[in-house]
DNA sequence: CGACTTTGACCCGCGC
DNA sequence: GCGCGGGTCAAAGTCG
């Protein structure tokens, strides 16, 4: 039991990611990839789409030619979900995932009506001041009719989120032996962006990380510029195995976070290259600033080892600490 | 000092 | 209507 809970320490892994495909919810173009990642991506969306959920496989091998490809095939995977929503909060336009290429993601609206983010705001019910319950922060129906994305990855991909993201809360799930942490987004004050982390009972190695709200503001272009990040804990040996570093990403040590930027800048202008082509193509379609900025996300996290496939290539960053450890040690 | 994690308690949605 | 379980809050403690 607690050694579940030591073993869960995922604060550091949460920040380690959020998906990058820039997500409106539905449908999803199937991704033709081969199913060698162990990723899969399944998105709800609040339209009643007979499918709304697809298993998305990405990519699992080299950082350059795959990511390339990967990018068009993200691109065709991302295309539906990249409409222009001058208003997110109207559409659903969630999150700007910042790491498709690694994992499952799954949007699921809520499971009643189709309102969508804007029942978060509906300070409605609350009467009640639990503490000065936040007068900012209505609770009610935060659980209805929320689109979420649920995405599933592995442990060693759950560094790569460019967002910040805080703990803020952590429970036991009634029938997984596995706690559940909460976390939200750190960068942004007001930022509505949640997400779960929790790892999947059949399969230990794999997490399962839901992502709820979105994010209000822009997402951070390096790592490095994360306001907050997880804190290192001086592994303390109390998890015997499973490692609790809880460090993860960029933001954490100055030092990764350093060579990280550096390495992106490098790596950003390969994929530019890429992104253009993409762009240009995309613009044949439906193009929005959002998708850009996945694509730069995406850019981003194309660096990222995580991303490229842990498999193949060796991470250009040092995070398979906290990835994993945080991941429970897997 | 600010930001983050931990943790117990509270509140509310949902199913029965 | 009731109870369970999940989601959130906020105080306390930790760390850089």
């Amino acid at each position: 039991m607690e050694e579940e809970q030591q073993d869960w320490d995922l604060h550091a892994v949460v920040r380690a990611y959020t998906t990058t495909s820039t997500t409106t919810s539905s449908s999803v173009s199937s991704c033709c990839n081969p199913p060698s990642s162990s990723t899969s991506c399944t998105f709800f969306s609040v339209h009643p789409a007979p499918q709304n959920s697809q298993v998305l496989s990405l990519p699992n091998s080299t950082p350059f030619e795959e990511s390339r490809s990967s990018i068009e095939e993200l691109h065709q995977l991302c295309k539906p979900f990249f409409i222009k929503s001058p208003h997110p909060q109207q559409h659903h336009q969630p999150f700007q995932p910042s790491s498709p290429l690694s994992s499952s993601f799954s949007y699921s609206s809520a499971p009643k009506s189709p309102h969508t983010q804007q029942e978060q705001k509906q300070p409605n019910k609350h009467p009640l001041p639990q503490h000065a319950r936040s007068a900012t922060t209505p609770r009610s129906k935060r659980r209805k009719n929320q689109l979420k994305k649920v995405c599933q990855v592995p442990a060693e991909n759950l560094s790569s989120d460019i967002w910040a993201w805080r703990k803020y809360g952590q429970k036991p799930i009634k029938g997984s032996p596995y706690p559940r942490g909460y976390y939200r987004c750190s960068s942004s004050k007001g930022c509505l962006a949640r997400k779960q982390v929790e790892r999947n009972r059949s399969e230990p190695t794999m997490f399962i990380v839901t992502y709820t709200g979105e994010h209000n503001h822009p997402a951070p272009t390096h790592r490095n510029s994360l306001a907050g990040s997880t804190r290192q804990k001086p592994q303390t040996a109390t998890n015997g195995d499973t490692c609790s570093a809880k460090a993860v990403s960029p933001a954490n040590s100055g030092q990764s976070a350093k060579s990280e930027s550096t390495e992106l800048e490098d790596m950003e202008d390969l994929m530019k290259d890429d992104e253009e082509e993409e762009q240009q193509n995309d613009q044949i379609g439906v193009v929005t600033d959002d998708f850009f900025e996945g694509l730069e996300e995406l850019t981003g996290s194309a660096n990222d080892p995580s991303m490229a496939s842990s498999d193949t290539i060796v991470p250009r960053w040092p995070l398979p600490n906290n990835a994993a450890t945080a991941a429970g040690g897997s």
